[in-house]
DNA sequence: TGAGGCACGTA
DNA sequence: CGTACGTGCCTCAC
């Protein structure tokens, strides 16, 4: 090595509190409850650090306890120091684990503080001439400073840091870094409890130091030091003593690394995906990542080694033919496809013997063409794709089709990992086959075959993920097999898939007339609504900004306070209602309304602007992101159309059946996530209840109350109706009694009379929590899994936030299975009869359907009867029905 | 420009 | 201090 080399170290405990301290901690939490401040503000400093001082050797020290050898002699050294806030407690180890993924060492050791571990690695590296930074909130490591060391000592926050060199720290104490020490000996440490000496400060104990020029010799001549700081001298000289004792670093440490063993390691790709996933940490991600290039695509792992061909005109049946093989071949298509439709640019295959091609769809040969459509639809030929749903959108809008679809490693993926943030194929090939999706040596590209002009370097990339699909095709399907999800990926999500696509191409009739219509007429009443509000305060203001809000209500009308958010007090409905019922304040009212309004309106607008031109919204479905199994909607989503509110539900008035249809018809399953309880939990009484096909809530609160069904209130009945829908997301008497407006020792009440009635559910729902502790993971009634690591966390939120999903995600996943396996039949079913009315939407418990002229009656058979026996319970599952010529008038 | 916070619609 | 989502707007930092 001829460069020298470039020490870092950082005292880790001193930093992360420093980083805790910067950062409003209510600013910084994961979902799941966990703070990350002092986490966040320590990585980004390390970045930072990396970037600007680029070392070649780096370690971080911790502290191990607060016992050390300093305690031992001293023992209130550090004793006055407050307990660590509960909210810095946890952060270290995660800090650690950001560490370890960076490929940072980190040391600690028993009986000795971090600043021990910095001082000894700097004195190894001052042996080695290297030169040497120390990053430090704690002033004691000045005593480090040298030519070759400099401190970089927090001026404000983490982010801006002074560097300590002999000049400055003289400059700044009048000391010379060796004397600082000295200095501070004399002066003491509140922080430490190391009392000085009183009436010393920094500026006396440096005169007596330049004078006597070192510690020993003022303190041999301390009796010549005149006045009351004299006295004050002589008397505190052994806690000077002791004070130099204490801050003296140890640079001998027998440590498990040494500083040739801070030679900078390889950033873990993978690792840092997973810690900045736990930790929700995005930006941060983005400026590692920049901050190392490299680190996002090469180095280390191995690559493949492609045989790539580039098919002659007129020859690609000939690849094909040549490629024929029991593993699928990976497909990878690039074009752009949604709302329903879409085109294909480009086409890749590969195998997983390396051998690959590529073709440009639209500029195929006829023969070609040909060959493709042939094959793409011989289920002989089997294949691979990741996430094959938007490719086979465009491959209909080509006319063409897709069989013998055997894999899909991004719906593979997700069931292997419901919970993950996102199923980037790069990412799945470093996890689950440890390579690195770049082509392993640039010479194996023949440059001759691969002719693709400007389109080589996309044709390249398409080809190399094609050959990854290949691969990981098996692989997942080898893991879904060792954890009993092959069924449910083969069976279930990717015949689904299809069924996905064809209702996104369908999309749904929109009458623009009645959306145009409501849209002005809620346009009117949002000006109306503003202007009333306005001259409500007297003051025009964004009703839109709750920050702006917050300043009228608390502060120019001073209303009391409302529940906290992270920067100030909410504005919510539920908090504005209850602020109007208290002051009758005109202005609130006025907002409600505008609320209320502008919501509408906007989510007309939406709907307009995501009408195609056919007249239709195809709504695109998501199928890897909700962790229980469900699916979602986007672009726009359609599984959020208001219902609830008259005013509402005059937006599904605009949703209606297209040209050649008659009416829609909307089927929903009654209360299905509590019959699956009731089911699962063996309850009796419940089972009962659900048989009888008498109102559900009724019967239940009669159970609960012990009367007769007919004699149970409409306030028993909905008390006992919030409870029965509480219970599948692990509601406690806080949230019952907060619901129920009732005082929390009187929710709990209801709760305990609610599980005496109702023992086995109580057991049930325990037992799924514990089951999930022990495995590890939630398991619906297919067998679709999510994993639940935060239910061992030692943070109760985070772990009670775990419990809450443990108990929610069989019940809520395996009625998405089961909505799931219905689609699959219905769709199957109508096809086969013949039929011309068709699925179009899915809204989680309801299927939404174009019915043609005169097949009313048979589809609601059809549908009736594959929604009721997708999966037999022990309790019937209950289908209600409407129909009409909106989905409005289809409401039942 | 983009991410996060807030608010709010659905099951 | 009940689960699961997606969207639009505002705000603030870059």
């Amino acid at each position: 090595m001829t460069e020298t080399a470039r020490l870092l170290v950082i005292d880790g405990h001193s930093m992360a509190f420093r980083a805790f301290y910067a950062l409003p901690v209510e600013n910084f939490s994961t979902s799941t409850g966990q703070y990350t401040n002092a986490v966040y503000g320590f990585t980004s400093m390390l970045i930072n650090l990396l970037r600007n001082e680029e070392p070649t050797h780096l370690g971080v020290a911790f502290d191990v306890s607060r016992r050390t050898f300093r305690t031992d002699i001293y023992e209130d050294y550090k004793g006055t120091r407050a307990k660590t806030p509960e909210e810095f407690s946890g952060q270290i180890g995660l800090i650690k684990q950001v560490l370890d993924a960076m490929g940072i060492a980190h040391a600690e050791l028993e009986g000795f503080e971090g600043d021990d571990i910095v001082a000894t690695w700097s004195a190894q590296a001052d042996a080695k001439g290297w030169e040497n930074l120390i990053v430090s909130g704690d002033r004691d490591s000045f005593q480090l400073v040298d030519d070759n060391t400099t401190v970089l000592y927090p001026k404000k926050g983490v982010s801006e840091l002074s560097r300590m060199t002999p000049e400055a720290v003289e400059a700044k104490y009048g000391v010379s870094p060796t004397h600082y020490p000295e200095l501070a000996a004399l002066v003491g440490d509140t922080s430490d409890n190391l009392t000085g000496v009183p009436g010393v400060g920094p500026k006396t104990a440096a005169k007596w130091l330049a004078k006597y020029g070192d510690l020993a010799n003022l303190l041999d001549h301390a009796d010549e030091i005149k006045g009351k700081v004299g006295d004050s001298l002589r008397a505190h000289l052994d806690d000077v003593k002791r004070n130099r004792e204490l801050n003296r670093e140890l640079t001998d440490l027998k440590l498990p690394v040494d500083v040739e063993g801070l030679a900078r390691a390889e950033i873990n790709r993978e690792a840092v995906h997973e810690v900045f996933d736990v930790l929700q940490f995005r930006t941060l991600r983005d400026r590692l990542f920049s901050v190392f290039p490299e680190a996002g695509e090469t180095k280390g792992e191995e690559g493949f080694e492609l045989e790539v061909t580039r098919p002659e005109p007129g020859r690609l049946g000939d690849w094909f033919a040549a490629h024929r093989s029991d593993d699928p071949i990976g497909v990878e298509a690039t074009g752009h496809w949604g709302a329903g439709t879409g085109d294909i640019d480009t086409l890749a295959f590969a195998t997983t013997s390396d051998d690959a091609a590529c073709v440009d769809v639209p500029e195929l040969t006829p023969d070609d063409e040909k060959a493709l459509a042939a094959w793409l639809t011989d289920p002989q030929a089997t294949k691979a794709m990741h996430g094959a749903k938007g490719p086979l959108l465009a491959l209909w809008a080509r006319q063409l089709d897709l069989a013998g679809l055997d894999s899909d490693t991004q719906l593979a993926a997700y069931l292997l990992r419901p919970d993950q943030r996102s199923y980037d194929l790069d990412d799945l090939a470093l996890r689950h086959l440890g390579r690195e999706l770049r082509v392993q040596d640039s010479e194996q590209v023949n440059q001759e075959t691969l002719d693709f002009g400007s389109e080589r370097q996309p044709a390249e990339t398409a080809m190399l993920r094609a050959r990854a699909i290949a691969e990981l095709a098996g692989v997942l399907d080898g893991e879904l097999d060792d954890t009993s999800q092959r069924g449910l990926l083969h069976s279930l999500e990717m015949p689904l898939e299809r069924v996905l696509a064809r209702m996104e191409q369908r999309g749904v009739a929109i009458d623009m007339d009645v959306l145009d219509q409501l849209r002005s007429e809620y346009d009117a009443r949002v000006q109306a609504a503003e202007q009333a509000a306005f001259a409500a305060i007297g003051t025009q203001i964004n009703l839109g900004s709750p920050k702006q809000l917050q300043a009228v209500l608390f502060d120019q009308l001073d209303m009391p306070k409302t529940k906290r958010t992270k920067s100030g007090y909410t504005t919510d409905a539920d908090a504005l209602e209850k602020l109007y019922q208290k002051t009758r304040h005109p202005f609130l009212e006025h907002l409600l309304a505008y609320r209320d309004t502008i919501k509408l309106r906007q989510i007309i607008d939406t709907l307009i602007k995501s009408t195609s031109d056919d007249g239709r919204i195809h709504t695109t479905y998501v199928q890897t992101v909700a962790g229980t199994g469900r699916l979602s909607s986007t672009d726009p989503n359609l599984q959020n159309i208001p219902i609830r509110t008259p005013e509402g539900r005059r937006i599904r008035d605009a949703f209606v059946p297209g040209e050649g249809f008659e009416g829609l018809m909307s089927a929903d399953y009654s209360q299905i996530e509590m019959r699956v309880m009731a089911a699962a939990s063996g309850d009796k009484t419940l089972i009962h209840a659900f048989a009888s096909g008498a109102d559900f809530h009724s019967m239940t609160a009669s159970h609960v109350f012990d009367v007769p069904v007919e004699q149970v209130t409409p306030a028993q009945r909905s008390s006992v109706k919030q409870m029965n829908y509480g219970l599948a997301y692990g509601l406690s008497a806080y949230g019952l009694s907060s619901r129920l407006n009732v005082s929390v020792p009187e929710a709990r009440a209801l709760m305990d009379q609610y599980f005496q009635t109702f023992g086995p559910v109580r057991d049930y729902l325990d037992s799924l929590v514990e089951k999930a502790r022990k495995q590890g993971y939630t398991e619906t009634m297919l067998g679709r899994r999510r994993y639940l690591p935060d239910l061992n966390s030692s943070n109760r939120q985070r772990r009670q936030m775990a419990e809450r999903m443990a108990l929610n995600a069989p019940m809520q996943g395996t009625a998405a299975d089961i909505i799931k396996t219905a689609m699959l039949q219905v769709e199957q079913e109508l096809s086969a009869s013949g039929l011309r009315s068709r699925m179009l939407l899915q809204i989680h418990d309801e299927l939404v359907l174009e019915v043609a002229a005169g097949e009313r009656d048979r589809v609601q058979q059809i549908v009736g009867d594959k929604m009721k026996h997708a999966i037999e319970l022990t309790v019937p599952l209950d289908v209600s029905f409407g129909y009409g010529r909106s989905w409005n008038a289809a409401a039942h």
